[in-house]
DNA sequence: TAGGCCATCTGGTCCT
DNA sequence: AGGACCAGATGGCCTA
């Protein structure tokens, strides 16, 4: 794990480049993609000479629209990680971390509360069967190619103890 | 220096 | 038609 809190950074938007004359905004980018895939750059309207500025001024928006998209999701990848507990306040996790670790915790509080509603009080009759049921449905549904400890609640729980046991350690 | 992570640009596709 | 969403490409920053 090598992520580390770093200050946003911010690339310098081509658009400050006064633009390259053809209109294509960064310089010395290759064809995209492997070969025979969609994602090809297209030659400007009028060769290499340059796009539109029509053109240009729909893509610079564009690009704005695209970024605060991101940012928003960033957002959400912060919220997210503020309420996942027991992570060092030090260590910023990456988003593939935060991604999984958020996965895990959620599993490993349906577990809790599974466990804690299946025990019932003795004579009572509450939702706890009920609700372990319907999980243990879902579980088959949804995971049949689930191992046996993803399949156990208490596995939840231990994936996700170990998992913050690394992030601990730092590794 | 290599590798991981990230922000940004970009064009294609989907949706309203 | 226009915006949202998606994914590939690129380059910068950081750490081991």
């Amino acid at each position: 794990m090598k992520t580390k809190n770093r200050p946003p950074r911010r690339r310098a938007p081509v658009q400050d480049t006064e633009g390259t004359p053809d209109g294509s905004l960064r310089p010395a980018r290759a064809a995209a993609g492997a070969p025979g895939e969609g994602r090809r750059r297209r030659p400007g309207p009028s060769g290499p000479g340059g796009r539109r500025d029509s053109s240009i001024q729909r893509r610079l928006e564009s690009n704005e629209r695209e970024r605060q998209r991101m940012h928003k999701l960033n957002n959400a990848f912060q919220a997210l990680r503020e309420v996942i507990p027991h992570v060092r306040a030090d260590k910023k996790l990456s988003k593939i971390e935060t991604l999984t670790l958020a996965k895990n915790y959620i599993k490993s509080l349906t577990a809790t509360i599974l466990t804690m509603s299946s025990s019932r009080l003795p004579g009572l009759e509450g939702p706890g069967p009920k609700l372990y049921q319907h999980y243990q449905q879902q579980q088959q549904v949804a995971g049949g190619a689930l191992g046996a400890t993803e399949a156990q609640p208490q596995g939840h729980l231990q994936r996700y103890s170990t998992q913050i046991h690394s992030f601990r350690e730092g590794t």
